[in-house]
RNA sequence: GCGCCCGUAGCUCAGCCCGGAUAGAGUAACUGACUACGAAUCAGGAGGCCGCAGGUUCAAAUCCUGCCGGGCGCACCA
């Protein structure tokens, strides 16, 4: 599609005295495909010339009439647009081509050239359950890494664990006045978000509880070794089940550097800020005014000595910064963490970190029942394993429903079962709220990861009935693919590599998703008007060819965002 | 009170960054297609003051301002 635009600007740059590159600007996709396949606008000329758009572009289309470039073979003006059609024949032979030679690297570039981004996703709160809502950070997050990796980024991923602050003051009272050791091994991330909840509970008619919590946590600051002790242990136990939850997912991180990872460079970090002459005492505490900027003033430190959540951001950064030297180094955080991180990067700037530019909070929405909003003191929460348990059961029902001959069930229904919730998080614009709906967590039909996986499982059957060496690149009957759904199909995928740019650019993984879905329904047209396996052997090559790279697009795509598309299912 | 985000078909959402041709999907309800390469599919009609009101423009769902509705946040949580 590049090289027809590079092409137009070419061809039409000297006819409108404009440069090149203002033609290739104004380029555009008509709306229908009856209008052609990119169009270029007369509007901006109509006043230059002093003449209706429509009369300039009836103008241009009578002085290419009959002309036709390498990628195009015709124009046609149309009210204000002049529209140029593709030739079919050399545009298909160059978009298979280049599957077919790139396989699994198509739609891969390397715009990045090495540089590093880092990526703070998941995050979990240790000793909180995994709750629906950290699939987001975790789900999007995971994309994001693998998306810049395909453009030539060297991504690291890393897990902010939330293993630090006051909560473990809080878990540290809860478990000597109620705890039992016992109940901590059989489930310990359960137990621990039990006792969580039963401390809420309880200090909303006991506030010394609140203060026994922070003074528990200032202990572990200062190094107490009964306070440590607990939290090396509740950490443990977190980790390990988080990790059953990340493998299970796929997905692996490059560095583990909880909070907790930074307390040794907080001072430094504190005396960075006051030599900067930046922060001030007040009610004891030291806080940085940015009233100048139009934000709240942020506390580094708090009255009782101990660091806040900031505090460790900063150095983190500063760490992160220190350590990979990144190009981007991108947040996948909540959206009402918003301001947190608007104080965070102010805080940098002012710190004289130029590279605070580069840091870039990626926010998401939250999670909510109809009722209202999750609340983890509450109790009121769906949990992950929970979602994803479900979601394959159904899925595995589904399957022994519709393929009670599969061989491997449980593989299939794992990777359809996981892909749903996945594209669920991922298919919608990232700052929308989601309300949680069992119903359509797990529905399959539609605009759903299944849609694709079966698109894919389709595909694979036809292949594996026309036997393996029926495919192969032939040159010569590409031209043989001249129904509008297989020149509609191809046109389709030739978008991958723009899209997995635009999903990068905007951070964005939904870009990605529902273009996926085009794919498949653009494949879905296909299937049901051309038949493959039964048309003459020439025809039965080409759409042999086409199907293959159809294929190699969804598994590309669908890797990227992190969903297994199954031969069958 | 102040700041940020969201508002498009009954419901869930694309499109908005970068203004252009009749505003698109899915879903629900209705109609049709399995002696067809897998019906988790496809085809069809129906369904819209693009929250409201101004403004900018030859042209606004898209840009600007105000308002309304919802969400989130705003010093000792993360």
């Amino acid at each position: 599609m590049q090289k027809l635009k590079e092409e137009i600007g070419v061809v039409l740059a000297p006819l409108v005295e404009m440069e090149e590159k203002l033609v290739l600007d104004l380029l555009e996709v008509p709306p229908e495909p009856d209008y052609g396949d990119i169009a270029f606008p007369c509007f901006t000329l109509a006043k230059k010339m002093k003449k209706s758009p429509a009369a300039i572009a009836e103008d241009l289309g009578n002085k290419l009439a009959g002309k036709q470039g390498l990628y195009w073979k015709n124009t046609e003006p149309r009210g204000p647009y002049l529209n140029f059609y593709i030739a079919p024949e050399t545009y298909s032979t160059e978009v298979l081509k280049k599957v077919w030679e790139e396989q699994d690297k198509f739609g891969h570039t390397n715009l990045g050239e090495g540089a590093n981004v880092t990526i703070d996703y998941s995050s979990p709160n240790i000793a909180k359950p995994f709750g629906v809502g950290h699939i987001r950070s975790t789900v999007i997050g995971h994309s994001l890494y693998l998306i810049f990796r395909a453009l030539g980024y060297n991504s690291i991923g890393i897990n902010h664990l939330g293993d630090w602050g006051t909560q473990f003051g809080k878990l540290i009272v809860a478990f000597k006045l109620w705890g039992e050791e016992s109940k901590l091994k059989d489930d310990p991330v359960d137990y621990l978000y039990r006792l969580y909840v039963k401390f809420h509970q309880e200090a909303d008619d006991k506030p010394e509880l609140d203060d026994d919590a922070r003074s528990w946590f200032k202990k572990l600051e200062s190094g107490d070794k009964e306070a440590v002790s607990y939290w090396e242990h509740f950490k443990r136990l977190s980790l390990e089940a988080y990790a059953e939850i990340y493998d299970r997912l796929g997905i692996g991180f490059e560095h583990y550097h909880g909070e907790s990872h930074y307390n040794q460079m907080l001072d430094q970090v504190v005396n960075l800020v006051q030599e900067k002459g930046i922060a001030k005492e007040s009610e004891g505490a030291l806080i940085i005014e940015l009233e100048p900027y139009n934000l709240p003033p942020v506390m580094l430190r708090k009255k009782d000595g101990a660091t806040l959540y900031i505090t460790r951001d900063l150095a983190a950064a500063i760490y992160r910064k220190e350590t990979f030297n990144f190009a981007r180094s991108l947040y996948v955080v909540g959206a009402e963490q918003t301001l947190h991180f608007q104080q965070l990067f102010k805080l940098l700037e002012l710190l004289g970190f130029t590279w605070a530019a580069n840091c870039v909070h990626v926010p998401f929405g939250m999670i909510r029942f109809k009722e209202g909003r999750m609340s983890t003191r509450a109790g009121k929460i769906v949990l992950l394993e929970e979602v994803l348990d479900r979601a394959v059961e159904m899925a595995r029902a589904i399957i022994e429903e519709k393929n009670p001959d599969l061989q491997d069930k449980d593989g299939a229904a794992e990777a359809v079962g996981l892909g749903a919730v996945r594209f669920g998080d991922l298919s919608n614009d990232r700052v929308k709220n989601i309300e949680f709906d069992w119903e359509k967590v797990l529905d399959f039909s539609g605009e759903t990861a299944a849609y694709i996986q079966y698109a894919h499982a389709r595909i694979c059957s036809i292949i594996r009935k026309a036997g393996p060496d029926l495919l192969s690149w032939d040159d010569k009957v590409i031209a043989l693919l001249e129904k509008e759904e297989e020149i509609t199909l191809i046109k389709t995928l030739a978008m991958l590599p723009e899209k997995i740019i635009d999903s990068a650019e905007s951070l964005k993984p939904s870009i990605l998703a529902r273009y996926l879905i085009d794919v498949a329904r653009e494949f879905n047209r296909f299937y049901h008007n051309c038949p493959v396996l039964t048309s003459d052997p020439e025809i039965k090559k080409a759409r042999l060819l086409l199907i293959n790279a159809t294929r190699q697009i969804l598994t590309n795509g669908l890797s990227l965002l992190g969903i297994v598309a199954p031969e069958e299912m």
